[in-house]
DNA sequence: GAGAAGGAGAACA
DNA sequence: TGTTCTCCTTCTC
């Protein structure tokens, strides 16, 4: 436990994951490969037909979506970033021609790109499976991970509540219904929930290719002071316990800063940012839609008597400290 | 008003 | 049985 997983240990470290605050500053728009908003475009992520068809222009054409304006993309890739999407051609994939009159990517620098691309969007569904504790092959669920991912991606993208349309409904069923269905299902959000599907089984069939035997994802997010092996409970089987999931948060401090971070992590003091976002996120991980933040500081204080939680010495409001922090 | 603290009982694996 | 959820009251900031 705590590997990352083959095929993506040629991955820069660098956390780029899809967090969930850039895809509430940006809104759907950016996300859900460009299927909605006024600038709807028609492409819908699917995996490559073909092994000479680039898995990675794939990724890249969805990070172009993804991420269209981050200026900070720029200064992570020392290198030209990626081509800029003409506004035509909604039809088509974009790929990176790096032969092209005025583009400064060689070849070197392209597979960074693409690695990176690929990588951090394999992260990204990582994050999502270890925080709402399913598969990260959508083919697998049950009916119940299918409404957590719903849940998730509802909340994520900002869609109207869908769950009751796909109620029943395991991941196989889901899989193997159309975009049609999934408007049929649910006329506000269905196209992106089915783009968003899209991209999971693209990066179930990716992963499955590039290491042959299960999925799944215990993924080392290791820095220093804290082991994966303590914190990583969604790969046991186990029922996470809440200060694991505190901490899992805590280690993805690009996805989840806004909303709990450290503020002296030698003696693991933490402060939660948003006590709301943090709730509403153990809620969706525990499957408890009515959890707020005063059931969960009621669990963080039953940590006091058996601790693993205290508060610190200078007491302050939503600051919380772990007894044992290494 | 929001958060902290803690009692008490229920639910669940 | 242990853990967490839920509801509650009281107090502090």
């Amino acid at each position: 436990m705590g590997s990352a997983s083959p095929g993506l240990s040629d991955v820069s470290p660098g956390c780029l994951l899809l967090p969930p605050d850039v895809a509430l500053r940006t809104g759907v728009e950016k996300t859900a490969a460009g299927v909605v908003g006024p600038e709807k475009r028609e492409w819908s992520p699917s995996p490559p037909a073909t092994p000479e068809q680039g898995l990675s222009a794939f990724y890249l054409s969805y990070f172009n979506m993804l991420y269209p304006e981050d200026g900070n993309w720029g200064a992570k890739v020392p290198v030209a970033s990626v081509r800029e999407e003409p506004p035509e051609e909604p039809e088509q994939c974009p790929v990176i021609d790096s032969q092209a009159p005025g583009s400064s990517l060689d070849e070197h620098s392209l597979e960074q790109v693409q690695s990176m691309v690929v990588g951090e969007v394999l992260k990204d569904i990582e994050t999502a499976c270890k925080l709402l504790n399913i598969t990260a092959d959508p083919g697998d669920w049950s009916p119940s991970n299918v409404q957590k991912w719903l849940l998730w991606t509802e909340h994520q993208y900002r869609l109207p509540p869908a769950g009751k349309a796909f109620q029943e409904l395991g991941g196989k069923e889901l899989c193997a219904m159309s975009e049609e269905q999934f408007r049929q299902r649910s006329p506000l959000g269905g196209d992106v929930l089915h783009a968003h599907l899209d991209i999971w089984k693209s990066a179930a069939w990716m992963k499955e290719r590039t290491s042959p035997g299960a999925i799944h994802y215990c993924a080392s997010s290791s820095e220093e002071g804290w082991t994966d092996s303590e914190v990583d409970s969604s790969c046991s089987g186990q029922p996470i316990h809440l200060w694991q999931f505190l901490k899992e948060l805590l280690l993805k401090p690009h996805s989840y800063g806004r909303f709990i971070r450290w503020l002296n992590k030698e003696k693991g003091i933490f402060k939660i940012e948003d006590s709301a976002q943090v709730a509403r996120l153990w809620g969706v991980r525990k499957n408890r839609p009515a959890m707020n933040y005063d059931k969960l500081s009621r669990s963080i204080r039953q940590y006091y008597k058996k601790g693993i939680i205290r508060k610190p010495d200078i007491s302050q409001r939503l600051v919380y400290q772990f007894v044992h922090p290494v």
